[in-house]
DNA sequence: TGAAAAATAAGAATGACTCCTATATAGTAC
DNA sequence: GTACTATATAGGAGTCATTCTTATTTTTCA
């Protein structure tokens, strides 16, 4: 018997797992084929509506709390910006951020070439681009100590 | 009499509400030079209880509204961390995004030439830095259209 | 100085989690 | 297969950040 490529995946989500000592559950299971199948950037919420269909009496908790064990896993990504308390930067020229993926501080930082960078065509002829801003995310001095 | 920096951009201040049509206020005026003092990225929690040593009663709505209303006229701008449900992307691999500043949406793109941009030596010295991601930002084709 | 529009304080309401606890289940050991 | 143990889950309460509502106060300008 072939394993079609979604069947793939969920094997390979099995393993992932195991690897991790986290049991398959079923909740898991959908959670993740949900998650795979999404064109978009889901929030708990709109995944937790379209896993009830499979699962009806499924919790938000149990959706919430599993996202984030998949991100801890790298299996998905938090987008950029959302979950947390709203914050102001009242520096308004154009700079750039490095953030730090264990303490959540964000740290500003001028580097000349980055104002410069190239904005793809297609994305030109799409949108209208106002600013472009890396941001490097890893561990800061302190975090970096500590583990 | 010569006015010193502060004042000066107290001024500046003032013409910018004249401008757009809004009233200067002693709370207004004092979010404001609060907000040029911060060397951080300031939640409207962490300004209001600032705020709070000048304007004792001030309310939490009120700087959270005025926040928002200097971040419509340019005055400041919001940072990672946007005060919305946490979003999730299934979509691993490194990558980049595009968001609209109206509408909130968010747009991957590739670019390989993103991923090969260089890290400031003085950043890699002090901070472990993992991933490297270039956000655009401005309005998307909906958007461009409504405004 | 007075009127109209806009802004504010205070508290209720909402939305998005996060915690708590009793029950259920997956993985393993027999 | 059965029993056991550690985990995971549902459901509901609690919390935190933000927004709304309403009565009152201020700013601005005629």
């Amino acid at each position: 018997m072939k394993l079609n490529a979604r069947d793939a995946s969920i094997e390979h989500f099995k393993k992932r797992c195991r690897a991790d000592n986290l049991k398959v559950t079923p909740q898991r299971i959908v959670i993740y084929r949900e998650l795979l199948r999404s064109k978009d950037h889901p929030s708990a919420e709109v995944l937790f509506r379209r896993v009830k269909k499979e699962i009806p009496d499924i919790s938000l908790d149990t959706v919430n709390r599993t996202l984030l064990t998949f991100s801890k896993m790298g299996l998905v990504n938090l987008v950029e910006g959302y979950g947390e308390a709203r914050r102001f930067d009242p520096h308004t020229k154009n700079h750039h951020h490095f953030r730090c993926i264990k303490c959540n501080s964000i740290i500003d930082f001028d580097y000349e070439p980055y104002n410069d960078i190239i904005v793809p065509g297609n994305i030109n002829k799409r949108y209208k681009v106002i600013s472009k801003k890396v941001l490097l995310e890893g561990y800061c001095s302190k975090c970096r100590k500590n583990s």
